[in-house]
DNA sequence: ATGCTTTCAGCAATCGATTTCACAGTCAAG
DNA sequence: CTTGACTGTGAAATCGATTGCTGAAAGCAT
């Protein structure tokens, strides 16, 4: 392993002026020429490590997310990155599977680490950040609020959003609508539900039936068995109302499997479905605001690692509307958008 | 910060001591007992950076994959994933965006850390690996081979798998297939419209014309305009091979734009679409082995970890054809696979 | 009781880069 | 010509955990 005392002898300096030189302090131009010579003949590269543990910093951001593979966290992650990179920050992504163990072990992990700072997607409302908040390392929550200390976060409107997109469902002509959501204590499943209801009693002018409502993982399987236990139903609905993608194609499957595709039984999906093919008629898609989301957590984080003190701060980003294809535009053309915040 | 040293002098033993009791190396159980009461007293957690630089060992790898909004590249690190922690490694992802100056910085970032391995699917056929290799960091490359030094590569039988792809659209009696694939240079990219000119010869008994062929960036955006490019020919093509998942998904947008759904144009889309809503008649998809090729990867690289010499390997995975929709056994159910390696 | 292993714990060196401090040299003002 | 303010440089301390070495204590056999 090259070090810069290896650089330092060859070039006739002290360790110190290298370490000057790759840091831009102040050094006469000769020496630089030397040391800069000298390190690329023997192929020098600083260790972190040492750097790190002098400097205790890092320039390392861990995001944590509940599923790696829902193109809407992708996105979010996506846009953290884009705005970390600008910044020199690089970004370590942690798969926390909607477990709460798991995403506590990754917790300490960054904070032993220790990382620059915690953006988190929490599992559960439950989830626990004094470990990090003890450390000073700065966080912030991103799509549901965690327990504990108050940290700043950032969220979409999910109850006004799912209001405005199951309502989409009766504006369409359904008259029994649905509600697949996702577990119970899982913030956003509770505001999206707590949204259908809001429009159920609103439309119908009457209290919304337990029967039609099945709360679930937020996988295509548990999405799926939900469809299956309400078509059974005496009187099944005529529509869906899913909360996440996951839960909207777990839907649509069964349907298909039980030859009652949309229109037959309409199917509104809370948040986009990146590279679908085509959405159905009787499919209504709402968007989540996922690049937003992603791109306000890191500009508030990179402010708070900038040393920013003040109490917890609250954005709340609204849910747009629409019965339209517009999934793409999540996915692509991101440069402007970096612009634009 | 609480160090060792806070815990040892609490503990009333030498931080030595307190080191060992945290490596499992054999104390006196009066003493680890009352260096872990101490420990816990005092909230202490190991500095990673410390053990890192005096051990020049780490618990991370690197993961560099060119698009993490592609599905195809998360159920691929999802898989690494899952196989590292098994063996108590953390996964850091970074996203190359198919730039070869940002993968290179990546890499560099990578090797000064320095991490335990990296797997990486190359942006280009001229990735350069010498940064590693040099420096000893094991590397495995997934997906596309690299330039320079060999090292452990996995990837999918492109060839064949195109080939037997492409020749879906010929059986599903559509006679003027056009090809869209990803850019020159780009191996997968190469491959596949070489798959898809075998099974143009074979199925048509002439050479390809070239006026069937566009290749572009491997994104929505390049499928749909080359779509459009397409079906402005003098004599259009009926059915479309898309090297990729995005370049098949902006070719059903651009064929819808146009009034020209599937089946009346057919698409055979190289690689699966999760979450996707239904495959419409007309659209033919073979899966891509994501999942096995990233549970390939990350067990080839921690036998590397281990220590395991001798020369590069190569594993070349199958691709299974199908005109059935088995997306989603892409995207869940996890655990028996990991099993089954 | 003596001598020889074996264990266990502590001291101190070490990993590699950063940074404080002191020193030597330069330059301008008094 | 002296004093004071700067500048650029190097020596050495430092970050926090690990580990080679050494010695003390304990175990065992003779």
């Amino acid at each position: 392993m090259i070090t810069i005392y290896d650089v330092a002898a060859r070039a006739g300096v002290s360790p110190a002026t290298v370490s000057r030189v790759f840091n831009g302090i102040k050094v006469s131009p000769e020496r630089v020429v030397a040391v800069r010579l000298a390190a690329s003949e023997l192929g020098f590269v600083p260790n972190r490590n040492a750097r790190r543990l002098r400097t205790s910093s890092s320039e390392i951001i861990t995001m944590m997310i509940p599923d790696i593979e829902n193109p809407f966290f992708t996105v979010m992650t996506r846009a953290v990155e884009d705005i970390a990179r600008a910044d020199g920050y690089s970004v370590m992504l942690c798969n926390t599977d909607e477990d709460p163990e798991r995403e506590q072990e990754y917790l300490r992990v960054a904070v032993s680490d220790p990382v620059a700072g915690v953006i988190l997607a929490p599992s559960s409302g439950s989830t626990k950040l004094d470990l990090a908040v003890e450390r000073g390392v700065p966080v912030v929550c991103v799509d549901r609020h965690a327990a504990g200390p108050a940290v700043d976060t950032v969220v979409a409107d999910n109850l006004m959003g799912a209001t405005a997109s199951a309502r989409l469902a009766w504006e369409a002509g359904y008259r029994r609508v649905a509600c697949i959501s996702g577990p119970e204590n899982v913030e956003t499943a509770d505001d999206r539900y707590r949204g259908w209801m809001s429009a159920y009693r609103e439309s119908t002018g009457t209290e919304p039936p337990a029967e039609l409502v099945v709360r679930t993982k937020y996988t295509v399987a548990g999405g799926e068995a939900a469809t299956r236990q309400l078509l059974a139903l005496p009187d099944p609905p005529d529509a869906i109302f899913a909360a996440n993608n996951k839960l909207a194609s777990g839907a649509i499957r069964a349907l298909a499997a039980a030859g009652r595709m949309p229109p037959e039984v309409g199917v509104v999906s809370f948040g986009g479905l990146p590279l679908v093919l085509l959405v159905p008629a009787g499919v209504m898609v709402s968007h989540l605001p996922a690049r937003q989301l992603g791109l306000t957590a890191a500009t508030m984080l990179l402010e708070r690692i900038r040393g920013l003190k003040g109490p917890a701060r609250e954005v709340v980003l609204p849910v747009v509307i629409s019965d339209e294809d517009e999934g793409f535009s999540l996915i692509e053309g991101h440069s402007e958008s970096v612009r634009a915040l």
